[in-house]
DNA sequence: CGGTGTCTTGATTCTCATCAATTACTGTGG
DNA sequence: CCACAGTAATTGATGAGAATCAAGACACCG
């Protein structure tokens, strides 16, 4: 459902690349070229497999962005909320990126062609410089992600997706602002919904998880850190 | 031990990025400020945790990047050859990069201090975008190994291993051109030395791998890579 | 020719995925 | 407003796979 275009002019997200680099660039007649897309809940904003034509900036919602792993389990990589991109990552050499984006709720997305952002990629270095580090900053994080599935323990695992999800969402009140079902928890932690059930059992009765519906909280972060911390030498992201 | 800077107008490396980009462009000045190191086998070129002041670039050699993962176990992220980029990861505001490099032959190392590098991105913008497009590429395969390490078997890693190794370094007289120890095939399929001998002594049952030695070779390439996509639908990297 | 490190195989233990069964929750239509 | 269906959450039992432990074979090097 398409609606009118937002206004990167008066945008309220000040994390957006194209906000804090395109601006008074003299490149107006690009920036024109945006379409404001809204998504519900639980529908598809790029498909696994299709190529991708377009660049997209999350204006205001939540977004998981998964791919089929092995056997034909749901895999997600990673969330992305306000003032995000989504898509960039398909911006290579490879013809699919075999990724797929998903609203995890109502949520206004900004969408840009490629060939627009090749043009803004040309005339803006700075905008380049920035996207450079943006994938730095992704690489690093994808790399400790490695290390992660590579020897932790269902638990560190998913202890380890409750401060990830801490860290980028926080709380109110004493709850995380998101809501997953605990089959995503499970699909973002590499392991399975029964798996993450046991151990959030476990982490209420030792007073370091709270579940009331499907909202969970982290009463005492620094406590589970300092589990992870324990067999963990390094900074996390 | 230092020795004679190479000179980037006669280097052979013709995928290095230096050579693509920042030849001929006005800024010889800095690209005199290389120094070229020689490092033995087994040697050391940056050491986990310490500040990273340099970029790296291998002139010929080869080259294991590692990092300590859980309980301290050694997780092998990407092995280096001729021509190719170190430490440009830690070219992000992650003032640390928990990441060590270790030769695996004798190697000869270019580097540019991280100043040198800013320079250049500030003054060649191609050379940022070709920077860019890299790492996309590279976090393309890194988050194909997130999905690879979430629910693979062990056979299936050490087979995607091999895959992977025969991809980036290839294969002369019917053996790998490189030569690894069954731990740091473990090491960097994430489990366990004994694992990799056993999956070995498999494959070599089945005729679908040779060992001579500390060589392996891989006489069926596209029999191994079915078993894979039997349960993978997706591009490898 | 010891000695050290890598490689190999078998036995054991343990973690985790899977399967199955039950309960709680949500929304919808009568 | 309640009955019902469909979905999500939970718990227990079981088996498969993988890490660990232990012991021996092999090669390489001084």
């Amino acid at each position: 459902m398409k609606q009118r275009p937002t206004d990167c002019y008066n945008c309220p997200n000040e994390h957006c690349l194209i906000k804090q680099h395109c601006l008074n660039a003299n490149v107006d007649e690009h920036l024109d070229r945006k379409t404001t897309v809204m998504v519900k809940k639980t529908q598809n904003i790029f498909i696994e497999g299709a190529p991708i034509h377009s660049l997209y900036f999350v204006f205001a919602g939540t977004v998981k962005v998964m791919t089929t792993g092995i056997y034909g389990r749901e895999q997600i990589l990673r969330f992305a909320k306000d003032g995000e991109m989504l898509g960039i990552r398909g911006f290579s050499t490879h013809q699919y990126y075999q990724v797929g984006a998903v609203a995890l709720t109502d949520t206004v997305m900004c969408s840009f062609p490629l060939e627009v952002l090749n043009k803004f990629f040309m005339e803006i270095p700075k905008l380049t410089y920035a996207v450079m580090h943006y994938y730095a900053e992704e690489l690093h994080s994808s790399e400790t992600k490695v290390r992660m599935f590579a020897h932790m323990t269902v638990r560190e695992k998913v202890i380890d997706v409750l401060l990830y999800i801490n860290r980028k969402f926080g709380q109110t009140n004493g709850f995380l602002n998101i809501l997953l079902s605990r089959k995503e928890i499970a699909d973002f932690a590499g392991t399975t919904e029964e798996q993450v059930i046991r151990i959030l059992s476990a982490l209420k009765k030792e007073n370091l998880a709270k579940c009331v519906g499907k909202k969970i909280g982290i009463p005492d972060v620094e406590k589970l850190r300092r589990e992870i911390n324990e067999h963990h030498f390094f900074i996390q992201t």
